[in-house]
DNA sequence: ATATGATACTAACACCCGTTAGTAACACGC
DNA sequence: GCGTGTTACTAACGGGTGTTAGTATCATAT
């Protein structure tokens, strides 16, 4: 009990194993390139696991140069907290992929996007090797200069008029696979309303899976069953009016769930029902 | 740009100042009981702020014996992911948290939960200070043991049958709330839906809330206006139906966002319009 | 003039590991 | 017997910081 208080290191090892501290660590790092003798090294493994030894994370940082730590570092603000409802699925995808590599995942939420530096200091105290970005603004001067330095950085989402690597939601290929759904359920005459403004890339990405979709099955491509949301409930239900008012579409791809709220709504309130008047399949 | 590739140390900083590492140190982290005198302490703020010096994290860490990273470990398995909704919420207040106490967050998914050996490895390594665990199970040993070894631990939700403190959702008081809302908009006959079995904490916490805002307001409590779900949308449906079968309520408190859903699908299908024929209010 | 104490600092160790350069022992060829 | 090479290891340094124990300087008290 008392010596369970202080922890085991590769000293402690190496003496219950009768070696030096540096052949320990040549056999728990299986360093490529050492011979070190079977019986050595069972000697040395039994002898870790006896102890119950862990390597100390700080000092392998400290020695090795490196943390194995990714940042994941979030900037969205707030009240767009909805719009990212697939943000967990995406963290959880993150967080699988750097354990596989060995990697740890720090997280860190920013607050005020204009004062980024909680995410600088991250770097700069060496406490991250790399930095997911998730809500990149073109005016983060840090960011750019991490840029400059090399450092590695990924966005989450993409940032127009930047050469910074980026990962995002499959917009075309999702947007596509809703609307062939609707599709393949028969519906024929489908309306498309967007998640945001057309000088979203999100918009136009899900918007062009849309058209693909139709294209792909013979359909043709209306622009006038096409309705721009701007992310709020109250678009979606805007949109949904407007295109009632025109004409009613047999099936509506809307390319946001917090838009597709609004539409549901806006169908409600003409008396029509889901899915038996119109079929509605949302976004995310 | 070639000395930018060399990160400046406390040692650049000592000798830029004119002074030891020792002072650099003690003027930086501004330990209490030593005297340094002013002037020398500008030096050092200065010389600091033009090599633009960052203490390292890892030496940090390795000197001062501690890490000041909370590990938050999520243990949900992956079917049950809508049913945290609100997790984001939860884990950006922690983050805030954390960031006020001059902590990092380590963020950690276990997708087996009979094997945690992974968040284990980061309290043994002397990654994190302190766990704040998601989706304990009561057959985890080394949790057991971590708390026999008075590893910080904090449970997100409840453990029945541990002693290890725990946070959770304001169950009672959110429900109280959710259901004053509607006492408040003139309702009296106001039902209640639960997110789950009376068997989980949770579900009768929330049922206690609603049954304290009735009676605060002088409402009697009929337990025959109450239903029981089980997390998934169709028992939302299922209740709602019985509900309608026997009484129609003013208006129905769901104790879940997701069981709300099928509530609301069981109202549209017998014709009734919410909020106009019945008000309905989720919880999360 | 000397002990006392405060002030302002520093030398040196500790934290724990990875890694380079080097050594000792032994085998082999001639 | 001597160089060459291989095997199996180790001594020693480096990574950057926190902290304890100690020193030099000067003012004050006796």
């Amino acid at each position: 009990m008392a010596q369970k208080r202080r922890k085991a290191t590769s000293a402690d090892v190496a003496r219950r194993a009768g070696v030096s501290r540096t052949t320990v660590s040549f056999v728990l790092n299986n360093v490529p390139g050492v011979r070190i003798s079977e019986e050595t090294r069972q000697r040395v493994l039994q002898a870790a696991k006896e102890l119950e030894y862990y390597p100390n994370a700080a000092a392998q940082s400290l020695a090795r140069q490196q943390s194995c730590t990714l940042g994941l570092v979030l900037c969205q603000p707030p009240d767009r907290v909805f719009a990212d409802a697939f943000l967990p699925q995406v963290m959880r995808g993150i967080g699988h992929v750097t354990e596989e590599y060995g990697f740890r995942l720090l997280l860190q939420y920013v607050e005020d996007v204009t004062r980024p530096d909680a995410y600088i200091r991250l770097v700069r105290q060496r406490h991250i090797d790399g930095i997911i970005l998730s809500g990149p603004r073109s005016d983060d001067e840090q960011l750019l200069r991490l840029r400059e330095e090399e450092f590695p950085v990924v966005l989450l989402g993409q940032l127009p008029g930047s050469d910074i690597p980026f990962v995002d939601v499959d917009n075309v290929g999702g947007a596509r696979q809703a609307t062939e759904h609707l599709i393949r359920l028969g519906y024929r005459r489908i309306a498309c309303i967007t998640n945001a403004p057309p000088a979203y890339t999100a918009s136009q990405q899900r918007l062009e899976g849309y058209r693909q979709a139709l294209e792909a099955h013979g359909l043709r491509y209306d622009p006038l069953l096409v309705r721009y949301g701007d992310f709020r409930e109250e678009s979606g239900y805007a949109a949904m009016t407007s295109l009632l008012d025109v004409q009613r579409p047999e099936a509506v791809f809307v390319a946001s769930d917090l838009v597709a709220f609004g539409v549901l709504e806006a169908v409600k309130l003409r008396g029509l029902r889901v899915p038996q008047d119109i079929a509605v399949v949302g976004f995310d």
